[in-house]
DNA sequence: TATTGCTTACGAAAACAATCGTACAATGAC
DNA sequence: GTCATTGTACGATTGTTTTCGTAAGCAATA
């Protein structure tokens, strides 16, 4: 039997992985400056956050040294698409098109966006 | 001053509120029902969570009859719009084509749906 | 050496979400 | 009238997420 660990990030630690995402390695004490741009907690918390993750297998961590490093232990596109199937179910009655319309049409999206969306639909129309 | 009140829907009364933009109307009892299909939960769950909606403003009830008859007080759309800012700024670093990119890579839309996609790229690319 | 600063570890509290048991009112059937 | 059914109200419990206080280790340095 296979044990499937329903690791689904949690806000906070989403924001904790966009972090790790970016940077691509980073010492709790480097996540929690960025995350203080946005947001206004300790620094505890966030150290113990980024533990509970390491637990649950969401990141990795380099622990040689004093002050551990941390890595990423899932992919932002994987993680992306979880939440984007999460999110068409729950939200868009499953409905993938739905979600497309409704993001595009929300949003001031550049020129440059739109041509590479132009894009990526004419490969999916030729593949159909 | 205006008091805006963070009322972000739980995962639970998304289940519920996307029942209930369905049938536009409906009793706990309804709601109830159409949940157990692909849930698991008891009668006064969903009561008290619908009452909690209430309170919060997610819904409006008609409470002239014994049998309450709720209605939803926010906007799919309005909704909608407000996850995919979340998740935009929270998993896709603010950009919302990479978004759609992953949402239109990971699935696999129909001929109609790529159509209709198609249509709102070139009305937006007209207005720029 | 003692002090200061930065680190991890960890327990506990606070906040929030979901679930259910029980009480009680209204209604219709017998 | 009594009973069964169906509804609301609401407190209590459980589980999860977020937050922080405090202790202890280690290293630089006054």
């Amino acid at each position: 039997m296979t044990i499937i660990k329903n690791n689904k990030p949690t806000e906070s630690e989403l924001e904790i992985l966009q972090v790790l995402w970016n940077e691509k390695a980073a010492t709790v004490r480097t996540v929690h400056e960025e995350l203080l741009k946005t947001k206004d907690s300790g620094y505890t918390t966030t150290l113990k956050l980024m533990q509970i993750m390491f637990e649950k297998g969401l990141v990795t961590r380099d622990d040689s040294n004093k002050t551990h490093v941390y890595k990423p232990a899932v992919s932002r596109e994987k993680t992306q698409q979880q939440f984007l199937n999460r999110m068409i179910n729950t939200l868009f009655a499953g409905s993938s098109s739905d979600l497309v319309l409704q993001a595009l049409g929300g949003h001031n999206a550049s020129e440059e966006e739109l041509e590479k969306i132009q894009q990526l639909i004419n490969r999916l129309k030729k593949e159909q």
